[in-house]
DNA sequence: ACGCCAGTCAACACCATGTCGAGTGGAATC
DNA sequence: GATTCCACTCGACATGGTGTTGACTGGCGT
């Protein structure tokens, strides 16, 4: 049903059609429209005319650049999980260094990006269930991180670090799974939610006793 | 702008408007239409024209039944959690007889019970973005259990079965969060999920190093 | 001086939700 | 056995959002 998109072979930007020129800063307005108005309501409480008109255009015109209302969600979240990635940076292959700091800030890094930009990620989490281009994107996401999370494990195993246990993908998966739905209690505040304050390190020290047993994992190789 | 529900002083029953008569088999009706729907395809591309229309009731008529298509969800999700709760019955005052077996029956129901209704529970996860009154009540029935696991880890922790740690609270956020996530994962079968086989024992393992430090907790008190 | 095309929007078609008001039929009451 | 009442029913309408069409504009290259 959806034609085919991106008809000249440009990358998928997702946003525009391809061919570029002068309203360019029409397509940013739009995007920071949509973070300004999510800072005040719910996505689903954003029509696309509010998304057009607080840039300044029709609702016609809203769709030169962008295909549908949730296509300027993916794309602010295509920018945010960018960024989560620059900041996780490699911080899992210097795992050995010191195995809580590194993991806590990995954990740490992830909660101020999502933290940052909450309102993305809270309306994200909430069209995941109705938009299968949004779970798509955030299951590609998620996956990556999975599997790096499950390497370091294996990496610990190795070295001695950590215990056998669960197939390190399932544990990773896990984890992963229970960093997403704590955060997103925190940051919507709704149901039973660890403080925002707390929560880095409630997941750190949930990581790392699944991970090692223990929540003061050796520095240095063991076995 | 939402009218007083319940006029009269019936209970919150959610379905039907008080004073019971002729047509509660009308009710049932709908709500097995929405079971079978759901079945087929998600919540959101089901229309209260076909909730009706299932019922062989018009579109006006089902108004009558229910204040909207969000509120069909909700009867369902109130007889699944009342099931789950049935469910998991008092598993956690025997905790000490048998730590893991207590722990993994309690994630094994659990895990029987969401299987059971894997569609209704999709479904509400997918509309707890968009409707404050599924939030509300999954916030409830959530806050329900993150408390019965407080107070059994502390009990486990009184008996110096398990170490000091995390302030209960919060781990049993983060475990249920985890578990929630998880099983949506598998269920919905979108992104990293654990295999259905294998969940429960994933989820046990993490939640017993992260409660005793070990997958084997002992069985009589220690301390 | 002209054609092209990125960019723009008024007007329209569509669909789902929710409401209103006019029924209808069976049980209770007179 | 007529009457009233009310649970229950639906046709028709109002509303509000989405997506599309087709015509228009203005700058830029030829």
């Amino acid at each position: 049903m959806t034609p085919a998109r991106t008809p000249t072979g440009t990358a998928p930007t997702r946003g525009r059609r391809p061919g570029r020129s002068t309203g360019d800063d029409r397509e940013v307005a739009i995007l920071a429209t949509a973070e300004r108005l999510l800072r005040q309501r719910p996505f689903g409480d954003i029509s696309i005319d509010d998304l057009a008109r607080g840039a300044g255009i029709s609702r016609p015109t809203f769709y030169f650049y962008f295909p549908s209302k949730d296509a300027v969600l993916l794309t602010l979240l295509d920018r945010v999980t960018e960024e989560a990635n620059t900041a996780a940076g490699d911080v899992l292959v210097r795992l050995a260094e010191d195995p809580r700091a590194r993991w806590r800030e990995l954990i740490a890094r992830f909660h101020a990006t999502f933290g940052g930009h909450r309102d993305v990620v809270l309306a994200c989490a909430q069209v995941r269930g109705t938009n299968a281009e949004v779970r798509r994107l955030w299951a590609e996401v998620l996956e990556r991180w999975v599997r790096a999370v499950e390497a370091a494990i294996e990496g610990e195993r190795a070295r001695g670090a950590a215990p056998d246990g669960l197939p390190a993908r399932d544990l990773a998966i896990a984890l992963n799974s229970m960093n997403e739905r704590v955060w997103y209690a925190t940051f919507a505040g709704d149901g039973p939610a660890v403080a925002e304050r707390d929560v880095v390190d409630v997941l750190l020290d949930v990581w790392l006793t699944a991970i090692y047993r223990t929540t003061t994992p050796p520095v240095s190789p063991s076995a």
